[in-house]
DNA sequence: CTGAAAGCGCTTACAG
DNA sequence: CTGAAAGCGCTTACAG
């Protein structure tokens, strides 16, 4: 009583039924009699019983679990993940475990996650050395990194088409003029920001231009205000910068502001990377690059349940198209126009 | 192997003790020899053992799962609130079973939920009748409300003081010189809103002003959008909007920045409540009451830990002190300085 | 300290 | 369709 009690057997005995009948009339497509299972359900209605689903786990091998394992949630990209994640998840009959990863405690982290046998782990805004990859792998868990991923490590992955999207912005920023440009990277060891900057470079070098100057921000708020003072401190400034996510540019943006007295874009262009909700706020209406969560969320979904069902074993990485979403953080060139306002 | 394997069983096979070593090897607390515990602690690690926590679960009764539930994340209050639950629940040997509902399927979630066996459920951004909250109790599953409470449900609860809060907001902007002042609530039946608004008129009538106009804005953007326009629309505009919470302020700023051309605080005056992240940056500096994350966690997990030890059985409410936070948006009052920028 | 045994609440062959 | 039985991988009295 003090668990709650009610099991399978103290319906069968309600129900006068075995317990195999009460565990039949509660799975989808078991074998049972319209009027057995009517008796069963009436009896675990008038009991409050409700099927234990660690014990099923237990037995039938599948948990039902997915782990989501992040770092950090102030950067509103993750949130809007997360609900998508979860959402779509659940629509497919799984739950979200959540973790939160500190930088370091990776390992005993990876060895809980295994302990609650999830039945795939999601890596978003956090990462996998390839040694626990493997500890995954030789469980038959499914590892999939979410918005990142490891050159070495055999692990499916989802990411935003960050080279095309980076090239697009180099593009864009040229076009309207530019010629001091800028780059405020995120961690120098984040495959997303070396890729939004290598995209960035080939665009550049298709115009025939060249980075002016580069900094970085380490995705946090401090250390973008940080980069941008380094960037602006002399005279000989940028007259833009591209940051490697949006959440960065807001801290930029806010220091230009309100350091340097610059306007935005009259003085300096900014472009970011993800269009997260505040990217459309009237403070800020950032040029960006969207990556769709829903898009990337429906990839991840298809991989995991395809290596879930094993009908697919080998890692598989999908790359969700990028788009430029034109607002008023900078000079827009001629003949292209911006999205209507939020 | 199929699904990873390496049981109990297993290792003691190869430590040559018996199973019941093995589980007390890797039980804190239990007696085993110095000697045992090194030969188990190496078999396991030679095959990889991890202890199952659904099994452990399953006989101990405890499945270190504790349910959050959340209805959306796009108020950033909520990922703040997710991430200091998490790693706080984290910290005492639980993980956070994460449940997105959508209003209308509440009665299928709380049955989704027990099944998990969780030791607790915290509901925020999301509320439940008093009879599901009963059937919870009927199981004795402790259920805490955040950042909201149902008057008739005895459930524990963990709210900011929104009363004194809404109070402090209303001497602020009778101090400030307003007379017209509005009002944009949330949901009716929302108590968080209901107590900030009656805080507010508790304030107001303490300077003998009435409320001069009241329109509602359903937590969303599009909803405080609109508030905002009718509120506005007419000539006799207010000098002054309290918003029932950050989320909706941001938008409210947006529409009388772009759509009326006013200019804030000048032409009016905005306050609201959360103090999210977002009301310190540069675009919008928010006058706002904080309501701690941080703070609100660490009660929730204080009488959470009471009740799965069955220390306490009762439910509990707490408050937290509700602090005015002065930036920008509104006018302040002489003598009254506000935050130093961000 | 240690092992044999019972049992947590289910699912799933196996017979009938 | 139905029931008896085995078993998922553990923890925890119970003896020794």
């Amino acid at each position: 009583m003090s668990k709650g009690g009610v099991t399978s057997s103290d319906v069968a005995k309600l129900a006068k039924v075995s317990q195999s009948a009460v565990s039949r009339a509660f799975s989808p497509g078991a074998s049972v009699s319209a009027a057995t299972r009517k008796k069963v359900l009436k009896a675990a209605e008038k009991l409050g019983y409700r099927p234990n689903a660690l014990a099923r786990a237990m037995i039938s091998g599948r948990s039902g679990l997915i782990a989501v394992v992040v770092a950090y949630l102030d950067n509103q990209f993750y949130p809007v993940l997360i609900e998508h994640l979860s959402r779509a998840l659940q629509e497919k009959g799984y739950q979200v475990l959540l973790f939160m990863t500190d930088p370091g405690d990776q390992d005993t982290l990876v060895q809980k996650v295994l302990q609650f046998q999830v039945e795939a782990i999601i890596m978003a805004s956090a990462t996998l050395s390839s040694s626990l990859a493997g500890e995954c792998a030789k469980t038959g868990t499914p590892v999939l990194l979410l918005n990142r991923y490891v050159p070495s490590a055999p692990t499916s992955s989802v990411t935003s088409d960050n080279l095309e999207g980076g090239r697009l912005l180099a593009h864009f920023l040229v076009d309207g003029g530019h010629r001091r440009i800028a780059f405020i990277a995120g961690n120098e060891d984040s495959s997303t920001s070396r890729d939004r900057e290598a995209g960035f470079y080939r665009g550049l070098a298709e115009r025939g231009v060249v980075l002016w100057r580069r900094a970085v921000g380490g995705y946090t708020f401090e250390g973008a205000a940080r980069a941008a003072r380094t960037l602006f401190a002399s005279g000989d400034r940028p007259d833009a910068v591209f940051v490697a996510n949006d959440h960065m540019a807001f801290a930029v943006i806010d220091v230009l502001r309100a350091e340097f007295a610059l306007t935005i874009p009259d003085d300096v262009s900014i472009v970011a990377y993800d269009d997260v909700p505040e990217a459309g706020w009237g403070g800020y209406r950032l040029t960006t690059v969207a990556q769709s969560a829903a898009d990337m969320v429906a990839a991840t979904v298809d991989i995991l349940m395809a290596q879930i069902d094993r009908r697919a074993v080998q890692p598989r990485a999908a790359m969700i198209p990028a788009r430029l979403v034109i607002r008023d953080s900078a000079r827009i060139p001629p003949g292209r126009t911006r999205e209507p306002g939020r």
